[in-house]
DNA sequence: TTAAACTTTCAGAAAATTTTGAAAGTTTAA
DNA sequence: TTAAACTTTCAAAATTTTCTGAAAGTTTAA
């Protein structure tokens, strides 16, 4: 397989997946493209090789920005930004987990905090505080596993964490 | 707070949930109703309590029993089929685990494994290879991981694992 | 059989999301 | 200053996803 195709699937493939996880195609198309790419890239070089426009260079590449696993690199003496993915893959992914806890999971835990306030009125109630409470203390648990993952050395992965998971 | 608000509360927010865990609305809505439902509804009474069409009903039923997480059950002497879902959180965690690891991760790895081929030609090519290579390791690492989540007695989640990952 | 009860399908409509590109905004060099 | 280089915004267009509901298909009881 030549370099330029491998490159070309590499980044189709990303974006496929993309919108499976839950991410748009071009973000996730960025991103493979960043990942691949040994130097920065400029939002016109973006541009060029996905072939899109500024405005979507821009939205995704603040979107990859916000989530932490592209940074903004400025060359000396150029006025340009350039781009850069995390090519740390434990680290991007625990930086996903990271936001992904903090977008997906508390909002969650507050709403079912809320919840448990119903009151008891009958038996049907009773099942629904029981199922509140359930998913309730597995999201905490779930919470706090996630915390000691991102709170761990940056290679927990491949440490006695992972060790631990796979050897057992 | 009233049971019925509270139930309809939940309802609305496992929806919006779901858009962002990469599942549609409905599919969420309907995963939640039969949560809190202590017996199992047909898709008559699913398609009233969210206001659906009988089509949308069929569609995501479908899509929720494929994951494994809402099942068929026959009440004797009725001809109607009613769903009822999972009610344990951790099965049912696992059994998204299983689903996602299937339909998530085993692609790309066979994806990586292809694009490992390329041949080294120059120095760009060896950035690829390495980039290629590592998403691999740790994606295979990821995979046995939850292997062994997976095939593990039905607790442990609240097992040795979960005091491995929590308590320490 | 047959017809009522129920489930599935799917083309078109509706809704939601993503993308474009031109205009507005900002920064910097001279 | 100012004007070129660059970034951001956002309304409208394009695309994708989801939903509807009627029609077709299937199953069961009698």
């Amino acid at each position: 397989m030549e370099l330029k195709e491998a490159k070309e699937k590499f980044i189709a493939a990303w974006g496929a997946f993309g919108t499976q996880w839950g991410i748009n195609r071009t973000m996730a198309q960025i991103h493979a493209l960043l990942l691949i790419s040994e130097e920065p890239l400029s939002s016109e070089e973006i541009m060029n090789q996905l072939n899109i426009s500024r405005g979507n260079v821009n939205m995704n590449v603040r979107e990859l920005l916000s989530w932490g696993i592209v940074h903004k690199v400025l060359k000396l003496g150029e006025r340009k930004e350039f781009f850069t993915a995390e090519k740390d893959i434990y680290k991007t992914a625990i930086q996903i987990m990271k936001e992904r806890r903090k977008r997906e999971l508390v909002p969650v835990l507050d709403l079912l905090a809320d919840l448990e306030e119903v009151q008891i009125e009958n038996d049907a109630s009773g099942h629904f505080k029981m199922v509140m409470s359930e998913i309730y203390s597995f999201g905490q648990n779930t919470n706090k596993m996630l915390d000691k993952m991102v709170k761990a050395d940056e290679h927990w992965f491949t440490g006695s964490l992972m060790k631990f998971l796979v050897k057992r």
